[in-house]
DNA sequence: TCTTGTCGTGTTATCATACAACCCTGATTT
DNA sequence: AAATCAGGGTTGTATGATAACACGACAAGA
């Protein structure tokens, strides 16, 4: 068996490590939209790493719009809505509320979209769900297959509104909801979870396949429903509740620890 | 009269190219999930550059998740779904089908976001609300200090479901509108769309703070309607009711053929 | 005084080279 | 046959040097 070590083993990268110190420096405050950075010398002085490394990490910081550069001048923190990419970091991923926050975003997504398909729906799109859905019946509930195919209706969906953000948006949040997920690491599987989980995505598909757009959208709302209570969220006050969502650091040790064993 | 030079300062950044040019490779599949990349020394000399830019370029890459790398092996394409990050570049921006879907996902969010904020609004989130209303009401429609602010409710709206993503999210669209907006360039403006503007807001002010959910999302679509009706965009089908089952499609010409006059 | 041209300094952008850490393979040894 | 180890190849990091550019100081000329 391949051991499946996720991207867990991010960043012993000296870059990585200089990005997200300045990164933390913005986002704390100390480091104001328009003010200066200290030089690349100076930051790798500072920093104890060579100047190349400093320019890996202000490369990164630069493509993610946080801070621009120009040759002769220095480099500048950038206003904040100049972000050009969304990005969600791994340790606020950790932190338990992330997980139901995600999880609410995405439903508000799912359940529009869900409505939007019905009405735009090509027979393409339908075939693209039902292929999806076969993969789900052939595959163990919660293998690799079995989640691929659930992302692959869930996106097919999504791109039945022939709106290719839909897509784009959808997977992107649904993949940190799935991170979330396992970074919590509370996934019990039964056949049980299958066969419901299986009725429910036959149930919007059905929805959509007839042009309810109605019944698309509260037939996604209970699927969502369902998925919730599986992971442990709504009323089972497993996650719902954290105590102190500040301190959860240790965390990621014990992912990592996870991972390789 | 200030001259209006925009953002066309490019990077002139040669690891900017690079990364671009590996990252197209990818993206139309001459470079798929599990490839290896060649070494950077072969990266550096077919790019005729130094392995100082192609690293910076790799370290962008790696970042954004499209690729990951270890020492003593090599670069490797991931994933798709491992994007850390989420991205609308500049060309596709321009395209004209870009602004009207943009706007519908920004439409299906705020409308459920006015919702929700309904719901949780505190009396800080309502205060923030009047404070982005009156730094409308002074500053003249269309310039910078009236964006600021009308950008600054509709975050407020998003902030007060106490979701932080969904602000995040929201922040997100909205500027890659005004963006699409600014590349369309078909703004004209008048006093009478000042107060129009103002008038939408302010029903969904009030709704909000009545704590009337369904009405909140009625404002926020009557609002969403007159924006796009004032940009020039037909239908303001952006909300969750999908009027006309067939064929939506044959989007507007005439938001690029405005922008180049 | 005001303008203009020049120069020097500081900074980023890029190049080139070298070494360390690491992976993989294959021959060698046990 | 299995373990060990040497070698080459690749990424990670360090270091120094050069080119391109910005900015202020300063002197020369009007």
């Amino acid at each position: 068996m391949t051991l499946k070590l996720d991207k867990v083993n991010r960043g012993p990268h000296l870059s990585t490590l200089v990005a997200s110190s300045i990164s933390r420096e913005i986002a704390q405050g100390r480091l104001k939209p328009g003010d200066q950075l200290p030089t690349e010398q100076a930051l790798a002085t500072t920093f104890g790493v060579s100047r190349n490394v400093v320019r890996e990490a202000i490369a990164r910081l630069r493509s993610e719009g946080r801070i621009w550069s120009q040759q002769g001048r220095g480099a500048f923190v950038a206003d904040a809505t100049n972000a050009t990419v969304l990005t969600i970091d791994y340790e606020t991923l950790q932190r338990a509320d992330s997980f139901r926050n995600l999880f609410e975003l995405r439903g508000m997504l799912e359940v529009q979209i869900a409505a939007l398909a019905a009405t735009r729906r090509s027979d393409a799109d339908i075939a693209a769900m039902e292929q999806a859905l076969d993969g789900m019946r052939t595959a163990p509930y919660g293998s690799v297959a079995w989640l691929k195919n659930d992302l692959g209706f869930h996106r097919a969906v999504a791109e039945a509104t022939q709106n290719p953000y839909m897509g784009q948006f959808l997977v992107f949040v649904s993949e940190r909801v799935r991170e979330s997920i396992l970074a919590a690491g509370n996934q019990q599987k039964s056949d049980d979870m299958a066969r419901t989980t299986l009725g429910e995505h036959e149930r919007i598909l059905a929805a959509i396949k007839a042009g309810d757009a109605k019944g698309a959208s509260a037939a996604m709302t209970r699927h969502l429903a369902g998925a919730a209570s599986r992971v442990g969220l709504p009323g089972g006050e497993a996650s719902a509740k954290p105590a102190s969502p500040a301190r959860h650091s240790r965390l990621r040790k014990a992912v990592r620890g996870q991972a390789a064993g």
